[in-house]
DNA sequence: CGGCAGTTTGATCCCGGTCAAAATATGTGG
DNA sequence: CCACATATTTTGACCGGGATCAAACTGCCG
């Protein structure tokens, strides 16, 4: 396992209150692993024995119904906790963690969160703001599945991607991980087949374009237009 | 306000760890509060200025989108706190508590969290679980709305509710505080009338008996199944 | 007993799911 | 580098669940 710099830890809310010498103990502590894109990092119901830090790529956090529609909860982007079933009370984790890229974590085993939380100042709240935050998102996903069209949510769900994890280039603000219909639909609780017309519909307008896999946001104002009304 | 007994708290798992002396303290710093149905205890955006213990009735968390839509996040039943923005890293509550039924309240100011937290053994841990189970409930709202079709969200709201607070009658099952049916609908993101029309069916198969504002659960197997398949 | 809050029921319409099939990328092994 | 297998996307046709519109009905409270 390659040494790991101090700096890659300083920058990061959980982390930002601390001393070099601190953030070096918790990075000799860590176990750092690289995973392809569409891999579970961990499963549903699995005990929670460690838990991540995303340093690079993105996190899609889904749940599996007994008939086995896939659900996608949210989307985690790089620089955040995740996995972190103890802060919830819970010994297992509650939903699959799976790569929608290519991923870099790190991860420690459950029995150094106490230490963390303790020890560490700052790391306590910043989770749980992060918690806070996940909430605030599921609360707004249940309130607009309650009360908006299909149009409105999935073009709210890729404003909140671009929003989370865009990129820049010529074209406009590109979703910065491979992402399909489907992938789309499993957000918003449609189908791939609407997502495919709505997507060729905004395209023929010019707010999006998107090739195999891939996403780009043109016109974000004219799309929180439709969202919003 | 009345001198309240020790054995209101002694029960409730936030407080089932502690010592006597203990309990008393925390209730001398304790305000009791008593509402009708239909208040708002407090309303999302306030600054979270206390956190509540519900001694008894039933709260309703609900948002209220740009346009007057109404959402009902969950229900919280006696014994539960709320209110508790802190353990989200808030400063202003994330949603509107409203009486569903008269409640009883107890509440104390933010500024003594940190002290219950650390002072208080298993009231950090027992919060976080609160925390878990809500995170799981709104979870499973999404997964539902996103793979259910309305009669069986329909179904699975009032088994829900029926299984969180409900209360034995000669004829069933009844859920223990005033219901509308327009309160059904903003649970389950559909209409009164849809579900006037599924209630008025399964009357006629005598899986439910209601009246004004009451629903009473006559054949809760048969629901199950309704919000199984 | 008048009036409102809650409920029921009918008629109609349309969004978006389902079914079906073709078109277009991407990858793989020979 | 080509041919074939597979994954993703597109598009069309159809239909049905549930929203919407409209109106009547039923306690219930003052």
């Amino acid at each position: 396992m390659p040494k790991l710099d101090e700096s890659l830890l300083a920058p990061l809310p959980p982390f930002s209150h601390l001393e070099r010498s601190q953030i070096r103990t918790i990075l000799d502590q860590a176990s750092s692993e690289r995973h392809d894109e569409g891999v579970s990092v961990f499963t549903e119901g699995d005990v929670a024995d460690r838990f991540f830090l995303l340093l690079d790529g993105t996190i899609r956090v889904v749940k599996i119904t007994p008939d086995g529609d896939q659900v996608t909860s949210l989307h985690i982007p790089s620089g955040q906790l995740f996995g972190i079933a103890q802060a919830l009370g819970r010994t297992t984790y509650p939903a699959t963690a799976v790569s929608a890229s290519e991923v870099l974590t790190l991860s420690w085993p459950t029995s150094l969160w106490q230490t963390f939380v303790v020890d560490y100042p700052g790391f306590a709240t910043e989770t749980y703001k992060t918690v806070g935050a996940r909430v605030s998102e599921m609360n707004t996903r249940i309130v607009e599945m309650s009360t908006q069209h299909v149009e409105q949510r999935v073009a709210r769900a890729l404003l909140r991607l671009v929003n989370q994890s865009g990129r820049n280039t010529p074209e406009g603000i590109e979703i910065s991980f491979p992402i399909t219909r489907q992938d789309v639909s499993e957000m918003t609780g449609t189908t791939l087949h609407t997502v495919s017309r709505l997507l060729s519909a905004w395209e023929k307008d010019g707010l999006v374009a998107s090739r195999r896999k891939k996403i780009i946001i043109c016109d974000p104002h004219s799309l929180v237009v439709l969202g919003g009304a």
